[in-house]
DNA sequence: GCCTATCGTGATG
DNA sequence: CATCACGATAGGC
């Protein structure tokens, strides 16, 4: 069985000021398809020293050149750099045996403090777990921004990690950047215990 | 099903 | 700046 990201595994999000100079990218292969990462660095904020971090994660529902697009078309100011070797690092990380107790896993995010907000609160969300946006948009303190909290959740740049497949729509619907197929196998997946 | 309240964003001038 | 159109919504009818 392909292997698959750890249920618990916490994910530390650093907010960025600015756009990556860089985004180092390449392919992974997982139990949900093709993917494709992107990570950049990051300044610790306890010394001066870098980090690798995670900002971009895409599925790719079609093929590698229209979701290298994608990514280039949200990222026009960064330069998109192939590198296995250390997309393979960080999937080793990431992907495996549970890591519940191991060290949290970096993602760079750049938005509004409404946006990061949002993002934090989807972190909360535990596997298994779903809230929808009008409880998502209660549990900020905005009760009646809903469709903003909508907006601010499409705007996730790293799936699985971030996981806004978590947010339903009171009934039923449930749409997904990736299609709301996937985002039920995913909710299937994550209350079937079959980690 | 259609209509409308709602609100952060991004585009546009 | 001011304005406008646009949603991965929800609730009323």
């Amino acid at each position: 069985m392909m292997m698959w990201f750890a249920r618990n595994a916490r994910i530390q999000l650093i907010p960025m000021e600015s756009p990556p100079k860089t985004i180092s990218y390449s392919c992974l292969t997982t139990k949900f398809g093709q993917m494709m990462m992107g990570t950049t660095t990051v300044p610790f904020t306890v010394d001066s020293k870098d980090q690798v971090a995670i900002c971009v994660l895409y599925f790719i529902d079609e093929n590698v050149a229209k979701t290298y697009d994608e990514v280039r078309k949200r990222w026009p100011k960064s330069d998109l750099c192939k590198d296995d070797a250390r997309i393979q690092l960080v999937a080793d990380k990431l992907f495996g045996p549970d890591k519940e107790n191991s060290e949290a896993i970096p993602v760079a995010i750049l938005g509004s403090e409404f946006q990061l907000s949002v993002w934090r609160a989807l972190v909360d969300l535990k596997s298994g777990e779903t809230c929808t946006y009008s409880q998502l948009a209660e549990r900020m303190g905005r009760p009646t921004a809903i469709r903003a909290v909508a907006n601010a959740v499409a705007k996730n740049e790293v799936s699985i990690l971030i996981p806004c497949h978590r947010i339903v729509s009171q009934n039923g619907a449930s749409k997904y950047h990736w299609g709301a197929a996937l985002k039920q196998q995913l909710l299937k997946f994550e209350k079937s215990d079959s980690y």
